[in-house]
DNA sequence: AAATGGCGTTAACCTAGATTAATAAATCTA
DNA sequence: TAGATTTATTAATCTAGGTTAACGCCATTT
């Protein structure tokens, strides 16, 4: 495991890289993201102080990963490296309490994430947002959070202004 | 544990109740979904054989669960029953290996899904749909293919008929 | 076999959010 | 601190997919 600080803008992963990378952030803020074929950024998530960021499905599948990592402020991060061939732990013993725990807030932070995708309005995605990361959304710009909720810095900054005037 | 068969169309759960549930399929097939304030279903997802069906969220954070499950074909299935309040294992003793690598595979599945409702078309959707699951395709009607995919009946009708069309 | 109800398809019209573009403010850099 | 770059905002226009509605096809029920 090695720790190191990553400046702001700085990347800690790019994409089709041989080795995968489980991050853990120590202090400040990162975002995984992926650029889709007409050369759009998506973010997949953010992860302040605290959250582990990795890329599940490309170990779980030995694939290369699909997306970048770069930090949003200074950060220290401490950095698990895999080969991609590498294999997934196959048994109880060779995780950690604190994987597993991880592992299910995942799910539960994603499970959030596809329902509010598939059912939520881009107002009410973002109401939830600011109402789940309330801390996050002072830290990073506006266009991040639109690229985030699955809409453009536009669409963003109208609703904003609908919702100020709304009440 | 409990074990039970359900006919083409039972409920196995339903929202608010005061028992969280975690359903293996062991034959048959499965889909959760919710229903969103305009009377709206959307797939959370479907289960075959094998397949782990659970409230991660809800069980996370003690919540009542906000989905239906039900039957699309006559199945099999063990239930797990747990009140809303108990908690989540909190070391690792307390998991199977089964159900550690169950959350590794939702994870790879879950962050897919995201990938795919931030940054694909509705036809790219549908074709990645049916790479990833070409033994649902024929077992679910279109339309809960549709809802799966974050679009309607409609729609889904049309991009067939392009895609057809198109070669 | 008639009636009922779910399902897929097609088509006309509509709308949430995308696209494009222009501007101003904030931030970075030399 | 001047110039360059990034960011947020506003507005005009466009479009993917939604909405509504009608029709035909199967199944299931009576």
């Amino acid at each position: 495991m090695e720790i190191k600080k990553v400046a702001k803008g700085e990347f800690v992963q790019k994409p089709d890289e041989l080795k995968h990378k489980i991050i853990h952030v120590v202090t400040g803020l990162l975002r995984m993201y992926l650029v889709d074929d007409d050369g759009k950024e998506h973010i997949y998530m953010f992860a302040p102080e605290g959250w582990t960021l990795s890329d599940f499905a490309a170990i779980a599948e030995s694939k290369k990963s699909i997306f970048y990592i770069d930090a949003i402020e200074n950060s220290q991060i401490e950095i698990i490296t895999k080969g991609v061939d590498e294999k997934i732990p196959r048994t109880l013993d060779e995780y950690t309490d604190q994987t597993i725990e991880m592992m299910g807030r995942r799910i539960a932070t994603l499970q959030n994430r596809v329902v509010m995708l598939l059912s939520f309005s881009a107002l009410d995605r973002y109401k939830q947002f600011i109402a789940t990361y309330p801390d996050i959304v002072n830290r990073v710009p506006q266009r991040m959070i639109a690229s985030y909720l699955g809409i453009t810095p536009q669409a963003l900054s109208k609703i904003r202004g609908q919702k100020n005037t709304k009440r």
